[in-house]
DNA sequence: CAGATTTAGTTGCAAATGAAACTAAATGAG
DNA sequence: CTCATTTAGTTTCATTTGCAACTAAATCTG
Protein backbone atom coordinates (compact mmCIF):
# COMPACT_ATOMS: atom_id res chain seq x y z
CA UNK A 1 0.00 0.00 0.00
CA UNK A 2 1.49 3.39 -1.03
CA UNK A 3 1.82 6.17 1.75
CA UNK A 4 0.43 9.35 0.96
CA UNK A 5 3.29 11.58 0.99
CA UNK A 6 1.52 14.38 -0.85
CA UNK A 7 4.16 17.23 -1.91
CA UNK A 8 2.43 20.45 -2.23
CA UNK A 9 1.32 20.63 -5.65
CA UNK A 10 1.47 17.37 -6.38
CA UNK A 11 -1.55 15.43 -5.87
CA UNK A 12 -1.44 13.28 -8.62
CA UNK A 13 -1.76 10.15 -7.34
CA UNK A 14 -5.30 11.37 -5.90
CA UNK A 15 -8.75 10.69 -7.68
CA UNK A 16 -9.29 13.74 -10.26
CA UNK A 17 -11.70 11.82 -13.02
CA UNK A 18 -15.17 12.69 -13.24
CA UNK A 19 -16.64 8.83 -12.41
CA UNK A 20 -14.96 9.06 -8.85
CA UNK A 21 -16.59 12.62 -7.62
CA UNK A 22 -18.95 11.88 -5.57
CA UNK A 23 -20.62 15.65 -3.42
CA UNK A 24 -20.81 13.53 -0.29
CA UNK A 25 -17.67 12.97 -0.04
CA UNK A 26 -16.32 16.20 -0.95
CA UNK A 27 -14.81 18.14 1.60
CA UNK A 28 -15.66 21.69 0.26
CA UNK A 29 -19.33 20.78 -0.32
CA UNK A 30 -19.88 18.95 3.04
CA UNK A 31 -17.82 22.22 5.08
CA UNK A 32 -20.23 24.52 3.15
CA UNK A 33 -23.84 22.65 4.17
CA UNK A 34 -22.74 22.27 7.75
CA UNK A 35 -21.50 25.73 8.00
CA UNK A 36 -24.26 27.52 6.60
CA UNK A 37 -26.79 25.23 8.60
CA UNK A 38 -25.16 25.70 11.97
CA UNK A 39 -24.66 29.73 10.92
CA UNK A 40 -28.02 30.27 9.68
CA UNK A 41 -29.12 28.65 13.03
CA UNK A 42 -27.36 30.68 15.71
CA UNK A 43 -27.87 33.85 13.56
CA UNK A 44 -31.54 33.60 14.39
CA UNK A 45 -30.79 33.78 18.12
CA UNK A 46 -28.53 37.34 18.30
CA UNK A 47 -30.22 38.40 15.20
CA UNK A 48 -33.21 38.47 16.55
CA UNK A 49 -32.96 39.10 20.23
CA UNK A 50 -29.83 41.23 20.12
CA UNK A 51 -29.77 43.55 16.89
CA UNK A 52 -26.50 42.88 15.45
CA UNK A 53 -25.31 40.59 12.02
CA UNK A 54 -22.68 37.78 12.29
CA UNK A 55 -19.88 40.03 11.55
CA UNK A 56 -20.57 42.11 14.18
CA UNK A 57 -20.97 39.11 16.64
CA UNK A 58 -17.85 37.70 15.30
CA UNK A 59 -16.24 40.70 16.57
CA UNK A 60 -17.57 40.56 19.59
CA UNK A 61 -16.44 37.06 20.50
CA UNK A 62 -12.92 37.73 19.20
CA UNK A 63 -12.71 41.03 21.74
CA UNK A 64 -14.28 39.19 24.09
CA UNK A 65 -12.42 35.92 24.24
CA UNK A 66 -8.97 37.43 23.39
CA UNK A 67 -8.98 40.93 24.93
CA UNK A 68 -8.55 43.96 23.03
CA UNK A 69 -6.42 43.95 19.39
CA UNK A 70 -6.07 46.26 16.76
CA UNK A 71 -8.36 45.89 13.52
CA UNK A 72 -5.79 44.05 11.17
CA UNK A 73 -5.46 41.34 14.51
CA UNK A 74 -9.11 40.80 13.88
CA UNK A 75 -8.82 40.27 10.35
CA UNK A 76 -5.69 37.65 10.40
CA UNK A 77 -7.29 35.85 13.33
CA UNK A 78 -10.56 35.10 11.99
CA UNK A 79 -9.67 35.37 8.14
CA UNK A 80 -12.36 38.27 7.84
CA UNK A 81 -11.56 41.01 4.69
CA UNK A 82 -10.58 43.76 5.78
CA UNK A 83 -13.82 45.75 4.85
CA UNK A 84 -16.31 43.00 7.02
CA UNK A 85 -13.86 44.33 9.98
CA UNK A 86 -13.91 47.97 9.05
CA UNK A 87 -18.29 47.87 8.63
CA UNK A 88 -18.28 45.56 11.75
CA UNK A 89 -16.09 47.81 13.25
CA UNK A 90 -18.28 51.15 12.62
CA UNK A 91 -21.16 49.65 13.09
CA UNK A 92 -20.47 48.68 16.56
CA UNK A 93 -19.32 51.38 17.71
CA UNK A 94 -22.13 53.58 16.59
CA UNK A 95 -23.75 51.30 18.93
CA UNK A 96 -21.56 51.90 21.77
CA UNK A 97 -20.61 48.48 21.72
CA UNK A 98 -16.72 48.95 21.15
CA UNK A 99 -14.56 51.69 21.80
CA UNK A 100 -11.70 52.53 19.71
CA UNK A 101 -8.55 53.95 21.21
CA UNK A 102 -6.04 55.49 18.15
CA UNK A 103 -2.48 54.36 18.87
CA UNK A 104 -0.43 57.58 19.57
CA UNK A 105 3.02 55.83 18.20
CA UNK A 106 1.11 54.67 14.73
CA UNK A 107 -2.02 56.78 14.33
CA UNK A 108 -3.50 54.99 11.61
CA UNK A 109 -4.55 52.25 13.59
CA UNK A 110 -6.72 51.74 16.85
CA UNK A 111 -7.03 49.08 19.25
CA UNK A 112 -10.31 47.85 19.61
CA UNK A 113 -11.96 46.74 22.87
CA UNK A 114 -15.75 45.87 24.43
CA UNK A 115 -17.96 48.20 25.88
CA UNK A 116 -19.92 47.71 29.17
CA UNK A 117 -22.94 46.93 26.80
CA UNK A 118 -20.12 44.89 24.04
CA UNK A 119 -19.17 42.71 27.29
CA UNK A 120 -23.07 42.69 28.00
CA UNK A 121 -24.11 40.88 24.78
CA UNK A 122 -20.80 38.97 24.81
CA UNK A 123 -22.00 37.63 28.53
CA UNK A 124 -25.63 36.90 27.18
CA UNK A 125 -24.65 35.32 23.56
CA UNK A 126 -22.01 33.27 24.71
CA UNK A 127 -24.37 30.44 26.75
CA UNK A 128 -26.82 30.59 24.36
CA UNK A 129 -24.42 29.45 22.00
CA UNK A 130 -22.96 27.18 23.99
CA UNK A 131 -25.50 25.74 24.81
CA UNK A 132 -26.92 25.13 20.70
CA UNK A 133 -23.48 24.03 19.88
CA UNK A 134 -23.62 21.52 23.26
CA UNK A 135 -26.90 20.30 21.35
CA UNK A 136 -25.32 20.04 18.35
CA UNK A 137 -22.45 17.75 18.83
CA UNK A 138 -24.59 16.23 21.27
CA UNK A 139 -24.23 13.31 18.48
CA UNK A 140 -19.99 13.50 19.38
CA UNK A 141 -18.39 12.32 22.04
CA UNK A 142 -16.12 14.22 23.67
CA UNK A 143 -13.26 12.41 22.26
CA UNK A 144 -14.98 12.92 18.85
CA UNK A 145 -15.46 16.05 18.99
CA UNK A 146 -11.64 16.71 20.18
CA UNK A 147 -10.61 14.79 17.51
CA UNK A 148 -12.83 17.04 15.04
CA UNK A 149 -11.66 20.59 16.39
CA UNK A 150 -8.39 19.03 15.45
CA UNK A 151 -8.75 17.67 11.95
CA UNK A 152 -10.26 21.61 11.47
CA UNK A 153 -7.75 23.11 13.08
CA UNK A 154 -5.52 21.17 10.45
CA UNK A 155 -7.71 21.91 7.40
CA UNK A 156 -7.27 25.39 8.44
CA UNK A 157 -4.04 26.01 8.38
CA UNK A 158 -3.60 24.64 5.11
CA UNK A 159 -6.67 26.16 3.94
CA UNK A 160 -5.02 30.02 5.34
CA UNK A 161 -1.41 29.04 3.23
CA UNK A 162 -3.19 28.15 -0.03
CA UNK A 163 -5.28 31.52 -0.13
CA UNK A 164 -3.94 34.12 -1.76
CA UNK A 165 -3.60 37.07 0.71
CA UNK A 166 -3.74 39.73 -1.30
CA UNK A 167 -5.22 41.90 1.47
CA UNK B 1 -31.08 41.08 32.28
CA UNK B 2 -32.98 38.46 30.82
CA UNK B 3 -33.42 34.93 32.42
CA UNK B 4 -31.54 32.34 30.42
CA UNK B 5 -32.82 29.63 31.53
CA UNK B 6 -31.85 26.36 29.62
CA UNK B 7 -34.22 23.84 28.28
CA UNK B 8 -34.26 21.54 31.11
CA UNK B 9 -32.58 18.31 30.05
CA UNK B 10 -30.22 17.59 27.69
CA UNK B 11 -26.58 18.77 26.53
CA UNK B 12 -25.98 19.74 30.22
CA UNK B 13 -23.01 18.27 30.64
CA UNK B 14 -20.99 21.06 28.57
CA UNK B 15 -19.66 24.22 29.77
CA UNK B 16 -22.17 27.13 29.52
CA UNK B 17 -20.19 29.65 30.78
CA UNK B 18 -18.43 32.83 29.89
CA UNK B 19 -15.32 31.65 31.67
CA UNK B 20 -15.40 28.46 29.87
CA UNK B 21 -15.82 29.73 25.92
CA UNK B 22 -13.06 30.17 23.43
CA UNK B 23 -13.32 30.77 19.56
CA UNK B 24 -11.12 28.13 19.08
CA UNK B 25 -12.90 25.53 19.98
CA UNK B 26 -16.23 26.80 19.39
CA UNK B 27 -17.54 24.51 16.41
CA UNK B 28 -19.59 26.79 14.50
CA UNK B 29 -17.14 29.34 14.49
CA UNK B 30 -13.96 26.68 13.69
CA UNK B 31 -16.56 25.62 10.60
CA UNK B 32 -17.32 28.96 9.47
CA UNK B 33 -13.42 29.86 9.44
CA UNK B 34 -12.44 26.92 7.24
CA UNK B 35 -15.85 27.17 5.29
CA UNK B 36 -15.32 30.50 4.08
CA UNK B 37 -11.49 30.02 3.53
CA UNK B 38 -11.92 27.08 1.31
CA UNK B 39 -14.86 28.37 -0.64
CA UNK B 40 -12.98 31.51 -1.37
CA UNK B 41 -10.09 29.59 -2.72
CA UNK B 42 -12.38 27.35 -5.23
CA UNK B 43 -14.70 30.26 -5.98
CA UNK B 44 -11.73 31.96 -7.86
CA UNK B 45 -11.38 29.10 -10.23
CA UNK B 46 -14.53 28.93 -11.14
CA UNK B 47 -15.75 32.23 -11.31
CA UNK B 48 -12.53 33.18 -13.37
CA UNK B 49 -12.45 30.22 -15.74
CA UNK B 50 -16.37 29.85 -16.12
CA UNK B 51 -18.74 32.35 -15.83
CA UNK B 52 -21.03 31.25 -12.59
CA UNK B 53 -21.26 31.62 -9.17
CA UNK B 54 -21.51 29.52 -6.39
CA UNK B 55 -24.78 28.34 -6.34
CA UNK B 56 -25.08 27.73 -9.86
CA UNK B 57 -21.64 25.30 -9.55
CA UNK B 58 -23.74 23.64 -6.91
CA UNK B 59 -26.79 22.96 -9.06
CA UNK B 60 -24.17 21.56 -11.81
CA UNK B 61 -22.69 20.00 -9.24
CA UNK B 62 -25.75 17.84 -7.87
CA UNK B 63 -27.46 17.48 -11.01
CA UNK B 64 -23.93 16.12 -12.18
CA UNK B 65 -23.47 13.86 -10.19
CA UNK B 66 -27.06 12.77 -9.15
CA UNK B 67 -28.63 13.15 -12.46
CA UNK B 68 -31.77 15.11 -12.99
CA UNK B 69 -33.82 16.18 -10.62
CA UNK B 70 -36.93 18.88 -9.69
CA UNK B 71 -35.65 21.92 -8.01
CA UNK B 72 -37.54 20.83 -4.48
CA UNK B 73 -35.50 17.56 -4.18
CA UNK B 74 -31.94 20.03 -4.66
CA UNK B 75 -33.31 22.32 -1.95
CA UNK B 76 -33.62 19.57 0.18
CA UNK B 77 -30.39 17.90 -1.17
CA UNK B 78 -28.16 20.75 -0.78
CA UNK B 79 -29.76 22.43 2.35
CA UNK B 80 -30.07 25.54 -0.47
CA UNK B 81 -33.10 27.91 0.06
CA UNK B 82 -35.65 27.67 -2.57
CA UNK B 83 -34.40 31.29 -3.77
CA UNK B 84 -31.05 30.55 -4.16
CA UNK B 85 -32.12 27.42 -6.23
CA UNK B 86 -34.67 29.24 -8.04
CA UNK B 87 -32.00 32.19 -9.30
CA UNK B 88 -29.31 29.39 -10.07
CA UNK B 89 -31.84 27.69 -12.15
CA UNK B 90 -33.00 30.76 -14.32
CA UNK B 91 -29.72 31.76 -14.96
CA UNK B 92 -28.15 28.33 -15.91
CA UNK B 93 -30.97 28.70 -17.72
CA UNK B 94 -30.51 31.18 -20.18
CA UNK B 95 -26.87 30.35 -19.89
CA UNK B 96 -28.14 26.83 -21.35
CA UNK B 97 -26.55 24.89 -19.02
CA UNK B 98 -29.10 22.89 -17.90
CA UNK B 99 -32.80 22.05 -19.26
CA UNK B 100 -36.12 22.39 -17.74
CA UNK B 101 -38.80 19.96 -18.27
CA UNK B 102 -41.86 20.07 -16.83
CA UNK B 103 -43.58 17.41 -15.15
CA UNK B 104 -46.86 16.82 -16.88
CA UNK B 105 -48.31 15.42 -13.75
CA UNK B 106 -48.02 18.40 -11.67
CA UNK B 107 -47.43 21.43 -13.97
CA UNK B 108 -45.65 23.29 -11.18
CA UNK B 109 -42.63 20.97 -10.92
CA UNK B 110 -40.17 20.74 -13.58
CA UNK B 111 -36.86 18.35 -13.82
CA UNK B 112 -33.75 20.42 -14.23
CA UNK B 113 -31.07 18.30 -16.07
CA UNK B 114 -27.39 19.08 -17.37
CA UNK B 115 -27.32 20.42 -21.07
CA UNK B 116 -23.81 19.66 -23.09
CA UNK B 117 -22.89 22.41 -21.84
CA UNK B 118 -23.81 21.94 -18.40
CA UNK B 119 -22.23 18.33 -18.50
CA UNK B 120 -19.06 20.27 -19.69
CA UNK B 121 -18.74 22.00 -17.34
CA UNK B 122 -19.08 19.88 -14.82
CA UNK B 123 -16.39 17.25 -16.95
CA UNK B 124 -14.16 20.19 -16.59
CA UNK B 125 -14.44 21.75 -13.16
CA UNK B 126 -14.43 18.17 -11.68
CA UNK B 127 -10.74 17.92 -11.69
CA UNK B 128 -9.95 21.14 -10.59
CA UNK B 129 -11.97 20.40 -7.86
CA UNK B 130 -10.77 17.44 -6.96
CA UNK B 131 -7.43 17.94 -7.30
CA UNK B 132 -7.50 21.21 -5.13
CA UNK B 133 -9.37 19.24 -2.42
CA UNK B 134 -6.79 16.56 -2.07
CA UNK B 135 -4.21 19.83 -1.68
CA UNK B 136 -6.38 20.85 1.07
CA UNK B 137 -6.99 17.27 2.38
CA UNK B 138 -2.80 16.51 2.36
CA UNK B 139 -2.40 17.02 5.71
CA UNK B 140 -4.81 13.96 6.62
CA UNK B 141 -4.47 11.12 6.09
CA UNK B 142 -7.25 8.37 4.22
CA UNK B 143 -8.39 7.49 7.33
CA UNK B 144 -8.39 10.70 9.03
CA UNK B 145 -10.25 12.05 5.92
CA UNK B 146 -12.80 9.79 5.90
CA UNK B 147 -13.28 10.28 9.77
CA UNK B 148 -13.76 14.01 9.10
CA UNK B 149 -16.66 13.01 6.74
CA UNK B 150 -18.36 10.93 9.09
CA UNK B 151 -18.10 13.36 11.90
CA UNK B 152 -19.16 15.96 9.76
CA UNK B 153 -22.30 14.14 7.63
CA UNK B 154 -23.60 13.05 11.58
CA UNK B 155 -23.56 16.69 12.63
CA UNK B 156 -25.44 17.67 8.95
CA UNK B 157 -27.96 15.70 10.36
CA UNK B 158 -28.52 17.00 13.31
CA UNK B 159 -28.26 20.62 11.98
CA UNK B 160 -30.97 20.02 9.94
CA UNK B 161 -33.27 18.38 12.42
CA UNK B 162 -32.59 21.49 14.55
CA UNK B 163 -33.37 24.37 11.75
CA UNK B 164 -36.76 24.87 12.04
CA UNK B 165 -36.91 24.29 8.51
CA UNK B 166 -39.82 26.97 7.07
CA UNK B 167 -39.19 26.77 3.71
C1' DC C 1 -68.01 21.49 -8.17
C1' DA C 2 -66.84 26.15 -5.56
C1' DG C 3 -64.06 28.05 -2.36
C1' DA C 4 -60.28 27.50 0.95
C1' DT C 5 -55.70 25.65 1.82
C1' DT C 6 -51.36 23.83 0.66
C1' DT C 7 -47.38 23.38 -2.30
C1' DA C 8 -43.87 24.79 -6.01
C1' DG C 9 -41.61 28.23 -7.59
C1' DT C 10 -40.80 33.42 -8.75
C1' DT C 11 -40.22 38.30 -7.92
C1' DG C 12 -39.37 42.73 -5.41
C1' DC C 13 -36.98 45.07 -2.13
C1' DA C 14 -33.82 46.06 1.46
C1' DA C 15 -29.64 44.63 3.60
C1' DA C 16 -25.09 42.20 3.24
C1' DT C 17 -21.07 41.35 0.56
C1' DG C 18 -16.71 41.94 -2.17
C1' DA C 19 -13.62 44.08 -5.44
C1' DA C 20 -11.44 48.13 -6.39
C1' DA C 21 -10.60 52.87 -5.74
C1' DC C 22 -9.64 55.98 -2.33
C1' DT C 23 -7.71 58.70 2.07
C1' DA C 24 -4.45 59.27 5.52
C1' DA C 25 -0.48 58.09 8.00
C1' DA C 26 4.08 55.90 8.14
C1' DT C 27 8.26 54.45 5.93
C1' DG C 28 11.90 54.44 2.49
C1' DA C 29 15.10 56.28 -1.26
C1' DG C 30 17.78 59.78 -3.09
C1' DC D 1 14.06 67.25 3.49
C1' DT D 2 11.09 65.78 -0.50
C1' DC D 3 8.88 62.65 -3.27
C1' DA D 4 7.57 57.79 -4.00
C1' DT D 5 5.94 53.57 -1.81
C1' DT D 6 3.78 50.87 1.60
C1' DT D 7 0.33 50.06 5.10
C1' DA D 8 -4.22 50.69 7.73
C1' DG D 9 -8.52 51.43 7.16
C1' DT D 10 -12.76 53.52 4.64
C1' DT D 11 -15.93 54.41 0.89
C1' DT D 12 -18.15 53.49 -3.44
C1' DC D 13 -20.54 50.67 -6.53
C1' DA D 14 -22.22 46.60 -8.51
C1' DT D 15 -23.65 42.05 -7.26
C1' DT D 16 -25.54 38.62 -4.15
C1' DT D 17 -28.42 37.33 -0.54
C1' DG D 18 -32.66 36.47 2.17
C1' DC D 19 -37.16 37.54 3.65
C1' DA D 20 -41.70 38.37 2.51
C1' DA D 21 -45.16 38.87 -0.71
C1' DC D 22 -46.74 37.02 -4.78
C1' DT D 23 -48.54 33.71 -8.82
C1' DA D 24 -49.97 29.41 -10.34
C1' DA D 25 -51.12 24.76 -9.86
C1' DA D 26 -52.77 20.96 -7.00
C1' DT D 27 -55.45 19.23 -3.19
C1' DC D 28 -58.67 19.20 0.32
C1' DT D 29 -63.61 20.18 2.36
C1' DG D 30 -68.21 20.54 2.37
Amino acid sequence: MQSQDNLPGDATHSATSVEDFSLDTFLPYRLALLSSLVSRGIQNIYAAEFDISISEWRLIAILGSDGPMVANDIRQRAAMDKVQVSRAAAKLLEAGHIRKQVDPGDRRRATLSLSGSGQKIFNQIVPIALEREAFLSSALSEKEKSNLIQLLEKLTQIAKDMTITTS
